[in-house]
DNA sequence: TTATGTTGTCATCGT
DNA sequence: CGACGATGACAACAT
């Protein structure tokens, strides 16, 4: 528990100081809560360690401390790894949709001075990132003890009743009113700046170490310890990547509207360019910059693609990363089949923490004898009667069947996690029959044989001292074919509970692969319907700009371009050029699409 | 009493 | 070749 609170408020933090660094403002409620949740989910599905520890479902609940103790260290791995992948995509105007959240988060000039040196007071608590939703006018809604809200806004991390990505993207909306009713200039104006805000983005980040400042190890107590004398330090470089982390999860949770934020991630990314084209086609009746239109409705495309490359590309990392991570996560979650000893079947798990380590192969399997009865030397019949004791090994396994109870003999007295009347000591004193009931068969037959070992002792010794109890106690023939049958029975009775064992886990996990298939089959058909929505729509969009701009064109006569005998093409550089089309018989959009890939290819 | 689940045992195969 | 593990099949027993 602990730990777990460590390492998640030691990602908290770090990513709270990277983001100070710009003087943006966090939000880490929304940025947990939205962010790995599609991300994880549609990704994954319920895979192993995610269905094991949903952490993300954890940390919105009251004692969201109660997180498995592997997933803060999955989730710093993952979140320092998105921090550099967001950083280099920085570089790249691929994503100007992503920036204009940047511009959303940015603080204004006057902030930033203020920010600037005050950020080493309100630093690494929330308040310094806080301030400009404070300085807008907000304080209706925000106390202004900033301190106490940077800590609350830590602290509230799976209290928060609002925790999915449209919620974050109310609180994004609200800090953007503030900005526009502060600022003259109009949002589109700041989208249309995220150029500028790029290059001062990038002087941030390149003058930043971000994997080293990623790499420091910030505990919630040092970050408050440090906001408390204020110092900034270069611990607060390692901000802006976190906010860009943050942010383009905000655009991707808002463009889903739909309640279920879980499997749409990438539903929510194909909306965004969808949403253009619409704003785009209201836009097209009216404007004069047709070409402007032209390129922004393909750099849409190439957006919601790019973004889409972004996504895979996370996933694609951290679907090769998790294998190795979650299984040395999960190394201690007891996967193997032999493992599982807190079942009815193996209640000894008690007795067998006290052996040695060489059982941990196989807590109560039939071979769990192997190693623990090696290291015991030989040392005759007396032996095994006295100080041999494999039994604490097996008798675990001895179920709990009418004439079956073999641990009960020649037994020290451990107290057998059996139920019911077995469990009862064998003693001298106990009566004949109440004993002979009690015993299994091949007991009572080895009784009858004068055989002076327990079932448990000819079961799980080593083959060589059986061997050698054969030949050196003057057995006869039937005795010595009772020893082997007990043996060759006890230990296949072992390997059936193994194998019995083996067959109820691989049960289950085919019955939890049946789900997990079915979970991603759904989501696929969803995002497979809303791209061929989008498709769609951005093919009608093309068409109608197409005629619109061929319609205000004029061939050499004056007279308009017919749309039908003429298209538009758009090359790689992003020149638009208008063609005849060779054949005046109107084909579908996908053969246009083919025969432009044609055309393109020949040259 | 019947149906179903659990467990031990045997036979068989492969290592 | 023998020991051993895995597993299907069956029977006895429990619920």
């Amino acid at each position: 528990m602990q730990i777990a609170k460590k390492y998640f408020s030691e990602g908290l933090i770090q990513l709270t100081i990277l983001l100070s660094l710009i003087g943006v403002r966090v939000d880490i409620d929304s940025y947990l809560s939205g962010y790995y949740t599609p991300l994880i989910e549609i990704s994954l599905g319920p895979s192993s360690a995610y269905t094991q520890t949903p952490f993300h479902n954890l940390r919105e609940t009251l004692d969201g401390y109660s997180v498995h103790p592997k997933c803060p260290e999955l989730d710093y791995f993952f979140a320092s790894r998105r921090l550099l992948d967001e950083v280099r995509t920085l570089g790249s105007r691929r994503f100007p949709t992503q920036l204009n959240a940047w511009l959303v988060h940015q603080v204004s000039a006057t902030d930033k001075a203020e920010c600037g040196p005050s950020t080493s007071n309100d630093t690494d608590a929330e308040p310094g990132v806080e301030s400009p939703a404070v300085e807008a006018g907000d304080d209706s809604e925000r106390p202004p003890h900033n301190g106490q809200d940077g800590c609350q806004t830590t602290a509230e991390l799976g209290r928060r009743p609002c925790s999915t990505g449209a919620c974050g993207f109310l609180k994004e909306e609200d800090d953007v009113k503030v900005k526009a009713e502060e600022e003259p200039a109009p949002l589109t104006q700041l989208a249309h700046s995220s150029t500028l805000e790029q290059e001062d983005l990038d002087s941030l980040v390149t003058d930043t170490d971000i994997p080293s400042a990623i790499s420091q190890d910030v505990s919630l107590h040092d970050a408050m310890v440090t906001r408390a004398f204020g110092v900034a330090s270069e611990r607060v470089e390692s901000r802006p990547a976190a906010q860009q982390q943050r942010s383009l999860f905000r655009l991707e949770s808002t463009g889903s509207s739909h309640s279920d934020p879980s499997p749409d991630m990438a539903v929510g990314l194909a909306a965004l360019p969808f949403a253009s084209v619409c704003n785009l086609t209201g836009n097209v009746s009216s404007h004069s910059a047709l070409s402007g239109c032209l390129d922004e409705a393909v750099f849409d495309q190439i957006n919601q693609l790019g973004l889409e490359g972004l996504d895979t590309q996370l996933m694609s990392s951290l679907e090769g990363i998790n294998p190795q991570v979650l299984e040395d996560l999960d190394s201690d979650s007891g996967l193997s089949l032999e493992s599982s000893s807190g079942g009815p079947v193996s209640p000894g798990s008690s007795e067998m923490s006290s052996s040695s380590s060489s059982f941990c192969e196989d807590e109560c399997g039939a071979t769990g004898y192997s190693s623990e009865v090696d290291s015991v030397p030989s040392k005759g019949i007396m032996d095994y009667n006295t100080t041999w004791s494999p039994i604490d090994l097996s008798e675990c396994v001895w179920h709990d069947h009418s004439y079956s109870s073999p641990a009960l003999f020649h037994q020290p007295s451990v107290a057998l996690p059996h139920k019911g009347i077995k469990e009862e000591p064998l003693s001298d004193d106990d009566g004949q029959t109440l004993e002979d009931r009690d015993l299994s068969r091949d007991e009572l037959r080895a009784r009858a044989m004068c055989i002076p070992f327990s079932v448990m002792q000819i079961v799980n010794m080593p083959v060589e001292e059986f061997l050698e109890v054969l030949e050196g106690h003057g057995f006869s023939t039937d005795q010595v074919t009772l020893l082997r049958d007990i043996r060759r029975r006890g230990k296949n009775k072992l390997a059936a509970q193994n194998c019995r064992k083996r067959k109820l886990d691989a049960i289950t996990g085919l019955q939890e692969e049946v789900e997990r298939l079915q979970a991603q089959r759904g989501r696929l058909l969803k995002e497979k319907q809303l791209t061929a929505k989008t498709m769609g729509a951005v093919g009608q969009q093309i068409k109608q700009l197409t005629r619109d701009v061929l319609a205000r064109l004029r061939d050499s006569s004056g007279r308009p371009l017919n749309p039908e005998r003429f298209t538009l093409q758009c090359g790689a550089n992003g020149r638009v050029v208008v063609q005849p089309v060779r054949r005046p018989a109107v084909s579908t959009s996908t053969g246009n699409k083919t025969d432009k890939r044609k055309k393109d290819k020949k040259p």
